[in-house]
DNA sequence: CGACTTTGACCCGCGC
DNA sequence: GCGCGGGTCAAAGTCG
């Protein structure tokens, strides 16, 4: 739709896997695997479902200036993050990449990176969590790693916003209508960061947004608090101030026109 | 030595 | 009930 979304803005769409009820459907049909598999922390498989997802999707361009390692380079953000896997997916012909995040122990969160089969030149990152569950602050202190080129993700970081921060945009619901079948998210969230898409197309740092912050640390509650979307905007842009160049923030489509930044 | 990537195998959910 | 596809684990190897 709105074209000019569709060009080179990320786009983002959430979805909330929220299977509360019967939990009971989720009876553990062979505790074998979830058993087993639990060492850790978490039993993955038995929240296979009650996950909170995020899709967003991000010029593959942006991303590869960072990381021109392998296909589906993650963007980095603000956390750590492990492979643990990657498979072709079908009817792409792209692999998708699993990572789990490595910035605390225990953490929840994970994110599947893939190239998108209709676009190969967005990327398409695919966060989630337990549902509620508390995100964990980014513990950089173990992010001696960052210089590497291989381990970890080499995202130069010169201003690490570590916690609060927007994310990219909705955009154009051609490609994730689908996923975004709840419009209230959209509109609680996704919506605010209409303009962090456009500042996405002139800077790349701005990758470094922890995408799920609010899907894992709490409700909108917290996206109220990153987006009070009034004058305090400007302090908040001011923050921005460091985009190399001229850009153009959109606002909330409901609250005013966009606001630029030069 | 520790953290990370790679890769094959395993398991589960879902559709037919 | 069976098969397919997706998601995760874990061993092996690599790198700083």
């Amino acid at each position: 739709m709105d074209a000019r979304f569709s060009s080179n803005n990320p786009f983002i769409s959430e979805q909330e896997e929220d299977t509360t009820p019967e939990s009971g459907s989720e009876s553990p049909p062979s505790s074998t695997f979830n058993d087993m598999k639990t060492t850790s922390t978490s039993s993955p498989k038995k929240n296979r479902r009650a996950m909170q997802k995020r899709v967003v999707s991000v010029p593959i361009k942006d991303v590869e200036g960072s990381r021109l390692k392998g296909d589906s380079a993650p963007p980095s953000d603000s956390w750590a993050w492990r492979k643990y896997g990657q498979k072709p997916i079908k009817g792409s012909p792209y692999p998708r990449g699993y990572y789990r995040c490595s910035s605390s122990k225990g953490c929840p969160a994970r994110k599947q990176v893939e190239r998108s089969s209709v676009d190969p030149t967005m990327l398409v990152i695919t966060y989630s969590c337990e549902h509620n569950h508390p995100w964990p602050l980014p513990s950089r202190s173990h992010h001696h790693h960052n210089n590497s080129s291989k381990h970890a993700k080499p995202e130069p970081q010169p201003d690490p916003e570590p916690e609060p921060e927007p994310e990219p945009e909705p955009g154009p619901e051609e490609k994730f209508s689908d996923l975004a079948d709840d419009p209230t998210l959209i509109s609680t969230s996704a919506d605010e960061f209409t303009w962090f898409g456009e500042m996405e197309t002139t800077t790349s740092t701005i990758l470094e947004s922890p995408i799920f912050t609010e899907s894992c640390v709490g409700d909108s509650s917290d996206v109220a608090m990153f987006f009070p979307m009034r004058e305090e905007d400007e302090s908040l842009f001011a923050d921005l101030g460091e985009l190399p160049e001229c850009s153009t923030v959109f606002r909330h489509r409901n609250l005013g026109p966009e606001v630029q930044i030069c």
